[in-house]
DNA sequence: CCTACTGTTACGGC
DNA sequence: AGCCGTAACAGTAG
């Protein structure tokens, strides 16, 4: 479900939180959302620990322990996570809970149960979440037109698939690779390796303005966070495309197609994005 | 009852 | 090897 502004959202609201919180034990109900390591070895290396920051990584949230140790989550589909006082109403599917000091728990529900997370140990390298395989961040100064042309330019995959594919720029999903393509006007369907050079540079800028515009449409208070329970996203309201099958265009007016790409729905503007 | 779903990985076929 | 398409994961919503 959540994409890189969802994910950046989360990290920016729980960070100031749970900093300086220390963890008094963890409960967990569905040991399969413990990817690494086993389900007991989890919970007895996090009991005492304190948390020193949180990163995002593509669509992962890391949670740095003052140990060097951090945890690691990718939500996947439905995956949501929430800080919330104790007595704050407990979500369904909720699979794990980290009982922290000052009355407050760190809980992941999460009703598909594709969302995973790890614990690595300070000093251990990671080949386990596959943080390692992502390519480089959108807002990272690598990405440009000469960049994407190299990365994808021989693909004869459909350039949206490309934009989906996390070892090439991490963080993008179904919802924004629609709208970064609609706003750089390139049919989500073409070959990648029919892109001109200046198409790759009408992606290269789209990427990070799109990303952050939805950043900052997202932007939630804790408190707000907590009533909407991690689960709404603010930014919905803000997509010129994704969802929006059959409506006007807002650019041309068109009618906004809706085609299966790379088994993903995909939502595009006839008019602006030519095949 | 049937289909679709904002993510990722495994696997078979070529 | 590498690319491609599909199934699988599991539950809810329309």
């Amino acid at each position: 479900m959540p994409e890189l502004p969802e994910v950046e959202t989360m990290k920016r609201v729980l960070e100031p939180q749970l900093t300086g919180r220390t963890i008094r034990d963890v409960t967990v109900n569905r040991p399969e959302v413990i990817a690494h390591p086993a389900t007991e070895t989890f919970s007895e290396i996090l009991a005492g620990q304190t948390f020193s920051a949180m990163e995002r990584r593509g669509k992962f949230l890391l949670f740095l322990l003052e140990s060097g140790d951090r945890i690691v989550l990718h939500l996947r589909m439905t995956g949501c996570i929430l800080l919330a006082p104790n007595e704050f109403p407990m979500e369904a599917h909720t699979h794990a809970v980290f009982h922290l000091d000052g009355g407050l728990e760190l809980r992941f529900s999460d009703t598909r149960r594709f969302g995973r997370l790890w614990l690595i140990r300070a000093g251990e390298t990671d080949a386990f979440s596959g943080i390692a395989k992502l390519g480089p961040e959108p807002f990272d100064s690598v990405l440009s037109g000469p960049y994407l042309k190299a990365r994808l330019g021989t693909r004869k995959k459909a350039v949206k698939e490309c934009l989906m594919d996390q070892g090439v720029l991490a963080g993008i999903g179904n919802i924004y690779s629609d709208e970064i393509l609609f706003a750089a006007r390139i049919h989500p369907a073409r070959p990648a390796r029919d892109l001109s050079p200046g198409e790759w540079e009408r992606l290269a800028a789209a990427i990070p303005e799109r990303l952050s515009y939805f950043i900052e449409k997202d932007r939630l208070t804790a408190e707000e966070y907590l009533e909407t329970k991690g689960k709404e996203y603010r930014n919905g309201p803000y997509l010129q495309v994704y969802g929006h099958e059959g409506d006007p265009c807002p650019l041309c007016g068109e009618r906004l197609c809706r085609r299966v790409i790379g088994g993903r729905s995909s939502v595009f503007c006839p008019g602006c994005q030519k095949e």
